[in-house]
This record gives structure tokens, sequence and C-alpha cells, in this order.
DNA sequence: CGTTCCATTGAGATGTGTCAATTCAAGTGG
DNA sequence: CCACTTGAATTGACACATCTCAATGGAACG
């Protein structure tokens, strides 16, 4: 079929604007879920002069690569990335998905050195952010240095899940998993919950989720049957948010 | 047969003093691995102030359980524990291992609840740091700030790597890369890279990489076929890290 | 309009899980 | 000191979910 589920939030005639980056941290609309959360109207003026915008990345464009030096962390401001180590035979292991708000870069603290590359799945606008500007204003302001400590916790955990669910879940249970993960994440951006495009390929999710595109398509296929989802291509419709629920298996 | 392999390291006659608990920073033996490294010598004093030992953890005694109250952090002195969660549907999942000089409990930081479970898998002494405190000491010591962040980031990456595991790797490259991973971080303790008692049961290692206790068992025993490891229950005797290298399947 | 990439579907192969039995080690109580 | 119990580890036989290989279909793009 030629037709397109209907436009999902994010596209259509937004398009021109979401990509926008002469904003800041004060007016972004993304202000009550990403780092300035938690923050004076004054602190925040202050995290916003040492935010660098750039323009967009184009699909697949690399935004930073394993091995390269650490030098920020990356919130993104619109569209979407995933982050992917490269084993050492030769493969990928997708490690992560960032939607707006998130903030991405953070495994490469630890050795200076970023330790996954991360890669624009669509047209994407990120913020950079110096990390040792961040370090110093940490050092000054309790509640960011507080609310980073937590974002990077919350990056454990979030891996801890993911650990769980590649260890312990069927195939069925982890994608049913991922589309719920990514209607949190679209209501939590107050998009819709039940209705949105996938930006990364079926491969990217078998990737991530341990699991073959074959396998991958075929639990589509098997949802679709089961009037769960509505799947068109990467236009993902939530029939049956309960019986999703249900198949992933989590208390979610 | 009732003959053990000698006795690997920390036990024998140190085994009266490991959980001694008066002790400071300072005259660690972890220092150069744990928490303070990278501090001077007067800041350590100031850390060694707000850490508090307590008495050793008996076998399978809790240090935290998932859901309470967040208030610290611990470094294992002596020891060892697993951090493990507990699914919705009341199955295990251990998430970590964690040996003398290894930091545990920071994924707690984001909710200021415990995310998961720790428990001793042997008697294990650990080091109390409260959280609000090293986080004002963090604030006033850019080098404890910095070297903080490198220990969350660290925790990250070392779950990236067992995703990777998880999901691209079989059964033998996963036991075999436990067997080294374990083998390396005895290593950085000046303990032999060959020959050791693992602290954890057939259960918590298939656990940890998503496997039955039956292919665990299996593994072990087709390693000890290819007289790769020498196996005796608990006690691990490398016998070829080439080979055992190899079997994982990983440039480490 | 062909080319290319991505997604879907089918059929058969296989690694790991499941179930069940056995061995072994350690502790407990008679 | 010897049965007895208990829990952990090992081993075997079989089942099954997912992978592999192969073919087809569809959408996007030059």
């Amino acid at each position: 079929m030629t037709m397109r589920l209907a436009d999902s939030g994010e596209g259509g005639e937004l398009k021109r604007c979401v990509h926008d980056y002469q904003v800041n941290c004060g007016n972004c609309r993304l202000n009550g879920i990403c780092l300035p959360l938690a923050l004076e109207t004054d602190d925040i003026k202050q995290l916003d002069e040492i935010i660098q915008r750039s323009k967009p990345l184009q699909k697949s464009q690399h935004l930073y690569r394993e091995g390269d030096r650490f030098q920020s962390v990356y919130a993104v401001r619109s569209g979407a990335l995933k982050a992917y180590k490269t084993t050492d035979d030769g493969r990928e292991q997708v490690t992560g998905f960032y939607f707006p708000g998130e903030i991405l870069g953070m495994d490469g603290i630890s050795n200076n050195s970023h330790a996954s590359s991360a890669k624009a799945l669509e047209t994407a606008a990120v913020c950079e952010i110096p990390f040792s500007s961040l370090e110093r204003l940490s050092a000054m302001m309790p509640n960011l240095q507080r609310h980073f400590f937590q974002l990077m916790s919350r990056e454990i955990t979030e891996d801890q899940q993911l650990i769980t669910l590649l260890s312990k879940n069927s195939a069925d249970e982890r994608v049913a998993s991922l589309m719920l993960s990514i209607s949190n994440r679209n209501a939590k951006r107050k998009l819709s919950a039940t209705q949105f495009r996938l930006p990364m390929s079926r491969v990217d999710i078998g990737n991530y989720l341990g699991l073959t595109v074959e396998t991958v398509s075929r639990v589509f296929s098997r949802m679709q049957k089961m009037d769960i989802l509505l799947v068109d291509n990467k236009e993902i419709r939530i029939l049956d948010t309960e019986g999703l629920k249900k198949m992933a298996n989590l208390g979610t």
C-alpha cells in the first residue's frame, strides 16, 4: 500500500523547525525532561552559556566514533540516534536508541575516549555540552551535580533492564518491551503513546535486542495477527496496550 | 577427590585479617584501585572521615535490597558480593559480581532507592560511603568528582560489555569471558590470574550469563576436556590463557 | 525503469533449554 | 563414626525457540 498512517507528531508541518538551533535551554520545550531539569532560572542561564548548538546531523552521520577523544556529552534536541559498539570480530552491537531530551556520550567519561559510536538514525539536532565546563559548573551548582549523577545512574539502571531482557525474555517479550519503551518515552515528550514512526531499521532493532531481522519481522507479523499492533513498515500503531504489556511480561 | 587445589591467594593465613575494619583509606592495600585513587594525601583523609566501616557481612546476608532507600554507595574491602534484580514474575537476574576495590550501589542514585539488591557470596567486608557526604566532598574536590564520574561511567561501559556478550556470544564465549574477567580483576588486585576460587555458584554464573546451570556445567566440562581449564568444583586453574581468549572470542 | 535496500515469509538446521537421573560434598543427628 | 539428609554440580536424552539460508515482495531513488 502507498498510504501511510497519519503523521505521527514530529513529522509534518513541524518538520521545518524542530531542528532549529537558535534556541536556549530556558525556552526549549524539552527543559522539563532534559539536563536543565531541577535548575533555577539563573542556573539555567549559566548552563545555557556552555552549551554549543550546531547544525543538524544528517541521517547516518556520526556524532562521535568509538575511540574518539571524549570532550562532551550530548543532549538530543530532535530526531533520533543510535549508539553502538563494534565487537572485535567486526560486528555491531547497538547499545541504545536516543530520543529528544535524552543524554548520550556518558560512557566516554571513564577513559577520556568514547566507548561507543553514535550515529543519526534520521536528521537530528543535538546540544553539545563540553564536559570540563559541566564539571566546573557541577562543582558550583549542587543541583546540577546531583542531576548529572542521577542521569548517569539512570543510564546504568536502563542498561540493567536491557541485560535482564536479553538474558531472560523471549523474542516476543523483547520486541514488545521495546515498543512499550518507545511509547512511554514518546508520552514523556507529549507525543502520541499509541502511534509513532520508528526511526530505526529492523536490523537495528534486532541487533539491539539480540535477535535476527527475520525474528523481529516475524514477531511484528504475529503481533499484527493478534491485533495488538498495526505495523506498516516503520509506522506503528498500538491497538491494544494491555495486550502489549501482557506480551512484554513486565510490570511496566 | 578430597584434595583441593592449593589456596588461591586470599585464603590461608590471611583469612583472619582481610575482613578487619580497623583500617583507613590511607593504609588500605586497595587504595590503588578504589575510590581514593587520584586523591592527594590530605584529600584522602577527608574522604576517610566520611567512610563508615562496619562488621563483615556473613554469606548470603544482604547489604541492601531492591527498593531500599538509597543513602550510600559501598566499596568492597574483602570477600565478594552479587547484585541482582527480581523480575516482575519473581525470577532473579544477577547484574554483577563485585570484588575487593570495586564500588557498588550506584544504580540507586537515580531514584533515591536501590534498583537492585546486593548479597554477600561469602564473608565480606565493605566500606559504606554516605552519598550526601560524597556529593559535598565532590563539589569541593574536583579530582574526587571526576573520579566518581569515571567510576559511574565505567559501570556503564561494563554493562554494555555484558549486553554485547548476552546479545552476540555463544555459551562457550560467555563463560570464557567471565573467567577472563575474573582473572583480570584478580591480577589488578595482585592475586593470581591463573588460579582462584569462584565465590559464586553455578546457578549465579548461569543467571548472570543468561544460561542454565546445565549449560554452564557442560561448558566447564568441555573446557576441561580441551585442557583450557582445570575445574574442581569452585576452584579454577587456567591452563591455557591463550586458548581461553580464543574461546572467548574477544580482543580482551 | 532498473537498481538497491529493506522487510517479509518459508523450510530446515542447531544451540540451548527442559526434564530426569546420578554423583558428590558437607553437614546433622543418632 | 556411620547413616541420613540436603544442596550443588554433572551428565544424558529429547524438545523447541530462534538462527540460517533462500526466495520473494515492496519502497525509495537515481
